[in-house]
DNA sequence: CGCCCCGATGACAACGTTGTCTGGATCCGG
DNA sequence: CCGGATCCAGACAACGTTGTCATCGGGGCG
């Protein structure tokens, strides 16, 4: 800036004053600052004027188990896209699920002095983030709700949404339904387990834990309980898969069974319309997910010091004919 | 900081020197000065510290098409990974393949001092961002090359790719094959189309200018196309996509044909395998793609300032059966 | 002619850090 | 008892900006 300053014949303020379209500067004078800056290839120095200016540093904070994710990669694009329109851009991290690392991602964005956080919790423990809310930093959690803090989250009704999967396959007339969930420890996991539970007390299908299986997450281990749960003498008839991944692996196990059992899964992916049959679903949606947390997220920014608030998303059981395979 | 050492009875200084591991400090200083942090909540402020010291601002610029499509979303985790191993966070943009979009986001990239930018060209005009890169800021283009630009890129190889479908095709006995693509003027899109042509060329296929279609982005509009090529007293029986979308379109367009023509997808999906037929790709590694843009860029920082590169990373067909149906 | 006001510009401090240098104890050997 | 080394700690400037205030010249008005 001074470079610039000294080319143009004017003090750093004068540029300065350029640079910000302030007022009060003459046209001839903005003219040669303007060519100064040009020939110089001067950009302003935006950490410095937020320094200075103590305003917000136009950035966001998202931190989510994978950005390569297809849910949380559009997640992270519904948050940009209402970061976009305040201007603000968005930093993102990914913790693979490890509590020590979202902890670490957190903390060096709090020292960027980001505007807020966005936080797919992994783990129970984030009291750490206390003393930062306290100092003002906005945080929402989305997906699950963090362990031991009381802020703003926002969830998908996991419980009605498996529970709606269970009606749905016993209205068919199943009355032996399997399930499938990731490991117990991860909230939407647990959830969707008790959304099961509640499911077969509602629809009249009794519950068996012999039926229920929590964290298999290879392909192998999957097959493997697959083919007990569909041998013997009680065998069961349908499969509800807690999420996505889950589904997948399923898919492959029962790819070269000739009768397969109905199955309904959490979460909907691309094609699940074009498999054969095409595979019934628990909708929800990622993008209203990250729009919802960012708008939160911006009403606070903006003032608004209400209590933290608990949103849950609606879910949608989208029924495309795997549920509907007679036993 | 003033706080933390009015509270410790310290000089400022003292307090940088202890959250800095600095020797020299009283055990029993660092002591008081530690339960002063504690108590206030102090986290150095990382931009301050990053404009005193002249260092890095430990950011990396990345903007692509959009951050929720799967393809480049992997591309991006690769890229965090690499950075991470050099501590340093990623800031994402979505340019939606608007070049004054894609500017805005590089220019603010630069005012926020990032190390590096690593871009998924929109358009053709980057000469915008000759002053960064004569200024010192390093540029790494992905999957398609600037414009008007010399500067490292990494692509994957569009031409080859697109060949070996044909060659595939035609060693099938495919005679009438058809090509969709995206809108010609996306360099990924002109450069299949070009590996199309020259496919047909070495295979021995009479290339056709009627069974050639850039640019249809709705289902409809696919199916329509469709329709007419697969019609007709000389219909094509075999089809190459040029991207996933495409791929993905006319799948949902052929899903109640009896007869389909045999397939092969530019881009690997999930569950292309599972399909019905599952359906032959060329496939190219999105991650791959993000970590040697990656390795590129942090070598520019590093001091390598040898010519600009250009990385081309091979494809690799994979039959699965869709490109075996017989016509 | 003197006054005030206004438009244009600059000097200076400050944002929150850290690098450099200096000051004052304390301790050792001679 | 003194010189110098050693250990701690603080004063100050600087990073690149911008807010505040002061300066200066000129024009309008009484």
């Amino acid at each position: 800036m001074s470079d610039v300053a000294r080319l143009a014949g004017v003090s750093i303020k004068t540029v300065s004053r350029v640079v910000n379209d302030e007022p009060g500067v003459h046209p001839a004078t903005a003219e040669r600052v303007l060519a100064a800056i040009e020939r110089l290839g001067f950009r302003r120095n935006l950490s410095a004027r937020n320094l200075r200016r103590g305003s917000s540093t136009g950035t966001l904070g998202v931190i989510l188990e994978d950005v390569g994710n297809p849910f949380y990669s559009v997640l992270t694009r519904a948050v940009e896209e209402v970061a976009r329109t305040q201007g603000r851009q968005v930093l993102t991290g990914s913790s693979d699920e490890d509590p020590g690392r979202e902890r670490e991602l957190a903390l060096e964005f709090c020292a960027r002095r980001v505007d807020g956080l966005i936080v797919v919790p992994a783990g129970m423990q984030h009291g750490y983030l206390v003393p930062e809310m306290q100092a003002g930093m906005p945080v929402v959690f989305v997906d699950r709700p963090a362990g031991d803090v009381v802020a703003d989250t926002v969830l998908v009704d996991n419980i009605g949404g498996t529970a709606d999967a269970v009606k749905h396959l016993a209205a068919q007339g199943h009355q032996r339904i399997a399930f499938f969930g990731d490991a117990p420890d991860i909230f939407t996991a647990s959830e969707r387990l008790r959304g099961f539970r509640e499911g077969c007390a509602r629809s009249g299908v009794r519950y068996g834990e012999d039926l229920v299986f929590m964290g298999p997450h290879t392909e192998t281990r999957v097959a493997a309980l697959l083919d007990r749960v569909l041998g013997g003498p009680d065998p069961a008839t349908a499969v509800v898969s807690g999420n996505n991944r889950i589904t997948v692996h399923m898919l492959r196990a029962l790819y070269h069974r000739p009768a397969r059992p109905a199955l309904v899964g959490f979460d909907d992916f691309e094609l699940a319309d074009l498999l054969n049959p095409p595979i019934s679903v628990v909708q929800h949606d990622a993008a209203m997910l990250g729009r919802a947390a960012a708008e939160l997220l911006f009403a606070r920014l903006e003032g608004d010091s209400s209590p933290p608030r608990r949103v849950v998303l609606p879910t949608r059981l989208v029924a495309r004919g795997s549920g509907e395979v007679s036993p």
